[in-house]
DNA sequence: CATATACTTAAGTGTGTGCCTAACCAATCT
DNA sequence: AGATTGGTTAGGCACACACTTAAGTATATG
């Protein structure tokens, strides 16, 4: 999941697709590069589920599927509010009277 | 930054110094995984200002600097707001009066 | 001073990733 | 039917990445 919005050309696409759903030959038009390369992005997008796509005569037409997204974002979130918390802990402590040895190691 | 992210071995490290700071080598006995290979994830880490770290004697203390992993949430909370803007949008649409062409292409 | 500890640097290796070209279907259009 | 359009498959190539081992360097410790 980090890993498929890792690459910055999927994070375009993804932005594409928030947009509007788009055909495989749209979503390829604003890059340099060969629509073979994009339909790998595609793959990789739709692999981790992020995206989603159905043929419909000879057009594809991919959408986004914003469940994947929302569980990276509850990572960061985790990972955000893990934080707060530590320095919410750390405010405390720092509100104890400042000689206590309490290096308890291993 | 997502770069930084897409590694498995670099998620548990951020959630492991989200808990509290700590040194090279304690960062890297949960690992099955020589020193040196560690030390690289922590460079990668620290290029992307996810990390930073300051050598006290003969040990270096890491520890996180959350601002950078604001920045990535924020993409991501983007792209779902994003998201939300477009179905309420597409509400609008069906709200409509279903028989428009605007079939408007290139 | 000698040894152990905590990193650091350097160099090398196997695998993965992103991209390409070329050839190949399968719907549409004339 | 023949040409065009939209997509797919296959193979290959170059570079990046995640490791490794081996050999440092600097700071404690006995």
């Amino acid at each position: 999941m980090f890993q498929s919005l890792a690459d910055p050309t999927r994070r375009k696409i993804v932005e594409r697709l928030i947009r509007s759903p788009a055909s495989v030959s749209e979503l390829a038009r604003p890059f340099a590069m060969s629509l073979p390369a994009v339909m790998q992005h595609l793959e990789v997008l739709e692999a981790c589920d992020l995206v989603r796509s159905e043929k419909v005569g000879r057009v594809r037409t991919c959408h986004i599927e914003p469940a994947a997204m929302r569980s990276a974002g509850d990572w960061i979130m985790a990972q955000r509010r893990a934080w707060e918390d530590r320095l919410d802990r750390l405010g405390e402590y720092l509100a104890e009277p400042p000689d206590r040895p309490q290096a308890r190691k291993k």
